[in-house]
DNA sequence: GATGAATGAGGATTCATTCAT
DNA sequence: AATGAATGAATCCTCATTCAT
């Protein structure tokens, strides 16, 4: 692999890439190891046992999912404007780094079950921001929502789902993705939009 | 355990159990066998191989599943009402079942790539009736859909993903799982709905 | 597998066939059984173990091949002809009964050791007989050889190499069988036998 | 055992009396380790996996034996000096390193059907000088055969026969090894020699 | 005669991890 | 910063054998 690329990354990538294509069970400290080409021993020099470095996925993961749903909603004007642009933005994580979108999801509950609780806060960053920019809409009339955090937990629920079908390759084949994703997110976004053109 | 139970059923649910509780990557053979209080060897009676273990398991989850679907189907007059049942079908599923529902999309690639394609269309079996009941309820004007097919996996999905985020407990818990669960089906549903109380 | 042969029989038919084609350590009860189509446990109504088992085709083999020869011996007049017909009726059973002949020598060292020492005196039979044929023809002149008992080991030891090697496709594939075959018997033979037409 | 000593060499020096001692089939990768005191795991430092393991047990005997031949062969002065340095020479060498010769003829079919083809071709080596040495006797007029190639295998597949009835503790307890062998391998050589001292 | 259910021991192999260097 | 050697525990699975029926 490039040299150039610390060892660290070289790690976390070639795990997230593990967990993407074998899933979790074969996920192994040796194996990514040799697909590097150092010891494995070399990769306790950056993480203190299988635990930590799952952990790190994650956390790096949300953050960067955070991140760039931040970024969108932040060129966004007005709520509406704010609220289609954290919808796209999660999405387009989503298809952008499905690697490392997958990575938030993937290792589940025995990981989990370890995994340090203050940073599930983290995780619920974003979330906070589609309440708050819910609750803009809503005053502003724009969003017609009658309890924005339950409204917010579904809408990212579902997404999740819609985005997990085409991650996880069930969708039908005779389905074209792009057209199912359109109508999809449509159809999960539009219950909330106050209708501005009524006849 | 109870000795009534055969062997093999109490593998299945034992399996289930783990399956649930600790996640696929910590199924092992061995750990069955001591929660049962049987040998290892023991499995092999009613299992060829883990392999054939967890295909069963899937499979047997599936026919659940879809017959529970097609009874709440049977019962329902008209497409409108079929097509509720046929949702509540799969959510009331997921709920009183969620050990069974849970094995169906737990088990991933791995042990998927070596699952007989053929019995994969046996699943398809619930989300054609769902098709055919959107085409019925557009024929009658009473649903509003362009693509039938589109759709339903849609509704699928979305409901994976809200039924998901509960049972996997990632629900905030300042929220109600009822309410949350019921606020999302309504959702997702309503959309589809022609409004036939316009004023 | 034919109803009519007893099952006994079919045991050592099959168990014959998985030592010959796969090698003593992939013979196993359960695979004897499955090939056969009967219960493993059945196998132990005609046998105490596998050990037993090993030792009667060891022993059923060792009574036939002596059989063979003797039969073989019985039909020759003079030593010449009957030392002729032992070598022949050797070399014809191993190939003309390739599994039965490659069971004498095929199980090794761990159940021969605790093979009953006395059968070993009944595999001896005829090679006694080709020692006593060898004293006939040193008798009458036309066998020349110092140590009968060490020839007749000799002879034995060198046809079981000549035969292994082809049985055991270790044959150079340039080299045709049979010709390998004659010219080999020819040659261990033909040092043992007065020349007649000397001039 | 001798700390000095390589581990991968203990590991192979193990085997080698394992098959020797109790046959292949009770070779067993965990009795390898405990023989000689480190962990099973260890094995696997050295060796991918058993056949690795069986497979260089193989290359190196037949190296060894190729090696040892074609010394002894070096040193012989004419055809007949060098057929009997070699005839000698792999004689010697079964019975002066008995467990590495029966290596070479004793792990069957199994692991030998995964052996690397290329690597039979360095074990006819030795098979071909002697040829070669037939070869040049006849040219000489020294040794007459009418096919070099069908003598060279029948004249190892005699050898072959002889040893392994010594090696494997076949032969009649009443027989000297040493008179036993000495008189085979006369047989054996003799039939191709010119007679030179006729009167 | 024959079987189904069951098991303890052992098979090869892989795992995360440690320790000395 | 990195590694090679080593390991105990765990993995799936197969084996010969027994016992009640």
């Amino acid at each position: 692999m490039n040299e150039e690329i610390p060892l660290r990354d070289q790690i976390l990538e070639t795990s997230r890439h593990f967990l993407f294509e074998k899933g979790h069970s074969s996920l192994s400290m040796r194996k990514i190891a040799n697909k590097i080409g150092v010891s494995a021993t070399s990769i306790y020099l950056y993480f203190d046992n299988k635990d930590h470095l799952l952990h790190t996925l994650i956390e790096e993961s949300v953050e960067e999912l955070s991140v760039a749903i931040e970024l969108a909603a932040e060129e966004a004007n007005g709520p509406i404007d704010r609220f289609e642009a954290i919808i796209n933005g999660y999405v387009d994580f989503a298809f952008n780094k499905p690697e490392k979108y997958q990575v938030i999801y993937m290792v589940r509950s025995e990981a989990m079950a370890r995994y340090p609780k203050e940073k599930f806060r983290k995780a619920r960053r974003c979330y906070e921001l589609l309440v708050k920019t819910i609750q803009e809409g809503i005053a502003k009339r724009v969003i017609k929502v009658e309890k924005p955090m339950v409204a917010a937990y579904s809408i990212w629920a579902q997404l999740h789902g819609v985005v997990s079908v085409v991650l996880n390759q069930r969708l039908d084949s005779r389905i074209d993705r792009k057209e199912f994703l359109k109508e999809s997110v449509n159809h999960i976004v539009e219950g909330f939009l106050v209708r501005t053109t009524v006849s």
